[in-house]
DNA sequence: AAGTAGGCCAACCGCTCATGC
DNA sequence: CGCATGAGCGGTTGGCCTACT
């Protein structure tokens, strides 16, 4: 018995989102925010799509701080050194990457960073293998609470440290670590 | 010039976790 | 305390574009 779904597949629209759809969603979160209700958001925009995509689609592209491509050498650096010490935790790394979201550093690693990692041979030595990670556990995530208008979401990315690995009360680790 | 293969990116799917009741 | 619900996240897929044969 599963749950139910966060709304009606069959009468939303999905696939590509249209500019007037992008900017129907832009001009409703400037007015009003996000509101904290991702699900009554699209209703309240009259936007015919469901809550999750409208957030998909606002957190990776429509939200004004996002940048795209042009990755330097250094947040390469970033993205393979986090990598190696969290695993895929996405968001974490973005989050240390102002502008960038964790879909696009995912895609980045996916398409780029990887193949470029991946015949490093593993060595024995600290960071001799910095790319590979120790496990990609689905840590738990304490949720921020909605921020204000004058305190974009990026600034996450000041947090202090990453998280120690492998704590997640339910599903420890899902990789090969102890 | 046409066909095919591979790469890239946007979006969706389904799971986990936090929170409110 | 347990359940239901919504948010957040990582993995995967589909489609478009470009390079190669």
């Amino acid at each position: 018995m599963g749950r139910a779904p966060c709304c009606d597949k069959a009468r939303v629209k999905r696939g590509p989102w249209s500019p007037e759809e992008d900017e129907q969603l832009r001009g409703y979160v400037r007015t009003h925010g996000i509101g904290g209700n991702w699900i009554a958001l699209p209703h309240k925009a009259g936007l015919n799509r469901c809550g999750k995509s409208c957030r998909l689609r606002w957190l990776n592209y429509l939200r004004p701080d996002i940048r795209h491509g042009g990755y330097t050498e250094q947040e390469d650096r970033v993205i393979c050194s986090l990598y190696a010490s969290i695993g895929s935790r996405w968001s974490i790394i973005a989050s240390k990457l102002p502008g960038r979201t964790d879909n696009d550093v995912k895609n980045y690693w996916n398409t780029k960073l990887k193949k470029k990692a991946m015949p490093m041979p593993v060595l024995p030595g600290p960071g001799a293998n910095a790319c590979r990670p120790p496990c990609s556990p689905r840590r738990s995530r304490r949720r921020r609470p909605a921020p204000p208008p004058s305190t974009p979401a990026h600034q996450a990315a000041t947090c202090a440290s990453p998280p120690p690995a492998c704590t997640s009360r339910r599903t420890p680790c899902r990789g090969s670590c102890t």
